[in-house]
DNA sequence: TTTAAACTCTCTAGTCACTATAGAGTCAAG
DNA sequence: CTTGACTCTATAGTGACTAGAGAGTTTAAA
């Protein structure tokens, strides 16, 4: 198959199957004679593994690193749940500093009765100064 | 002051600085005889609330709208409550998506003891065929 | 007075994971 | 034989910086 129909089975739009290629996330494949890539099943699946880790946030570095694992069976399995810890740790962190954020935005939002103009503006206020919000 | 004084108050890397000049969220300063930018303590506070915005997740360009905003004492001060709340609504889109991940990554993790090779690792297993992730 | 260190200047390129073009070539149907 | 859909490469743009080169300026010590 062709690119497009890589494209269309994957959900991947064709310019970011191309990147993932040059950035040796996928294997270079055959070409036709018109020099078209090349698709089989096996690239459909592989993309889609790419695709899922994505989802999942990963990083296309820590995929490249999966994707060597995935085809070095012997290899010990650890390193698979350790980077996936760890990612794990980067989202909850991430959500801790937002559900942070959204208590500060809050506060700044209700800080306002959000009449009148902005010389009186509390949030403006609030912006400058302090470092403490009053809620 | 020079440029150097004003990121150690800051806290903001000089050339954090001279970047947010080009992009016109701090107006050109003066120059010295040498041709170097020289600040006042009201730039310091210029800074310190474009900083506060960035801690705050703001766009650089949603900080420029509020810039203008504070130097319109007039304007109505709905624009700056309107441009918060939107924002809020992404942080809590974003941090529901991000428990979301979080939920299946763990799930992931738990699917496999961690043991063993990865011939046999049902991480890189449930990564590669399936939507669902079983926990 | 010299000179070395510390600071500043502009300009350019790199980061990440794409997306969007331009301009050219390939292929199938009518 | 031409039209349209597809594909190719190469390049530039996104956001919010960060890092570096290579040059000029200032300040302090030797």
């Amino acid at each position: 198959m062709k690119i497009g129909e890589l494209s269309t089975l994957t959900g991947c739009s064709v310019q970011t199957i191309r990147y993932y290629e040059k950035e040796h996330l996928l294997p270079k494949t055959q070409r036709s004679e018109g020099n078209f890539r090349l698709y089989d099943d096996a690239s459909v699946e592989h993309l889609l593994f790419i695709k899922r880790c994505r989802s999942l946030d990963l990083s296309l570095s820590e995929i490249r690193q999966l994707l060597e694992l995935r085809y070095s069976p012997n290899a010990p399995c650890d390193e698979v749940s350790h980077m996936l810890s760890s990612h794990i740790n980067h989202v909850r962190a991430r959500i801790e500093e937002l559900i942070n954020l959204e208590d500060q935005l809050s506060s700044l939002l209700h800080s306002c009765p959000s009449q009148g103009t902005v010389k009186k503006c509390e949030i403006l206020k609030n912006l400058t100064a302090t470092q403490k919000i009053m809620s």
